[in-house]
DNA sequence: CCAACCATGTAAGCTGTTACATGATTGA
DNA sequence: TCAATCATGTAACAGCTTACATGGTTGG
């Protein structure tokens, strides 16, 4: 049962990377994009805690007071089992992201073309559900800025989808 | 100290446009594309007793088991003060666009119409800072996938923009 | 030496989720 | 009458935020 919050993969796909303290990981929370995550002390300790609870990572004390974090073997496993997880039609464009970013050094390539086909393809069926709403009766009776707001949504999805296949095909050029 | 949140501003708006019962309201989450709120009696009902208690709305008991909910004039005044506050550098996406939606009932049409225009800066700042970023050195040193995931945030931004753009126009002809 | 930054943590509180629980009403 | 749906709630818990607290290290 992976208990592992968005947040705990971020962190932990970070570790794996390069074992670093909880304050280098709040950093890298706090000057790049990938901001939208907390950055607090008060999340990133408590999730880095829960973590290691988890045996998924281990700290080294360096003489000083601050602690080295790196992920334990374990915590590969789990991490790899995350990232190579079939997408579930509900799973969440933010998740979904963090996935494809983290896939990158993933030896298989073409497990993230894979990946970003069943992406289009969940987004497509999101979509479609909202066209589908949007022609009901339902929606005849909202008012015109009801209804722009869901367009919204369908632009967002439309936009998602957009993106997924230009990445496909940057991906296949960098393979060959 | 407005402590209400967007779930709150939700409920508040429906039920100052009509008065519902709290099962109603549910409904409205489960069935229709708003439902990105709650929809669970968890969350609705201690919402709405939040909102009771702040005297936002007032319950009317009706001899059976339900009682229907209606917003009390303190209510208007403060949702009415939520719709039209000006929107801030940080305002989410997701409370932009339940203003815009709830802004339909705005006798001034041209106050919706600058709504529209200040959210177009305000994404085209975040894209512009997003931009800034990848230009920098730091994103150079980011492998190709974990880049092409912040392009997804800028991509996401402009769906937003060229919706936003698009809703005014398509407001200024309704107006006309 | 003092300010700024590095570094880690705790405590209170808010939202929301899941799951459980209850009972009324309605239609087949 | 029995199932489905209407209708309302509570309890336990997870996750995060804000604010507070502490102390080490480094550069001017």
């Amino acid at each position: 049962m992976s208990v592992v919050t968005n947040l705990g993969h971020a962190l932990l796909g970070l570790i794996r990377a390069e074992a670093r303290t909880g304050y280098a990981l709040r950093m890298v929370f706090e000057t790049t994009p990938m901001g939208s995550y907390s950055s607090s002390p008060g999340s990133i300790y408590p999730a880095l805690k829960g973590l290691e609870k988890q045996g998924l990572i281990a700290a080294q004390a360096t003489g000083k007071r601050k602690s080295v974090l790196h992920i334990t073997p374990e915590g590969r496993r789990s991490f790899e089992a995350w990232l190579t997880a079939p997408m579930g039609t509900e799973e969440s464009v933010e998740t979904a992201l963090l996935r494809f970013a983290f896939l990158h050094d993933h030896p298989d390539k073409q497990v993230t073309l894979e990946f970003l086909a069943t992406f289009i393809i969940v987004l497509a069926g999101r979509a479609s559900g909202i066209r589908d709403w949007l022609r009901s009766e339902a929606a005849k009776a909202l008012p015109l800025q009801a209804r722009l707001a869901v367009e919204h949504g369908l632009r967002s999805l439309d936009a998602s989808a957009q993106w997924a296949s230009e990445a496909y095909e940057a991906l296949k050029e960098e393979i060959t």
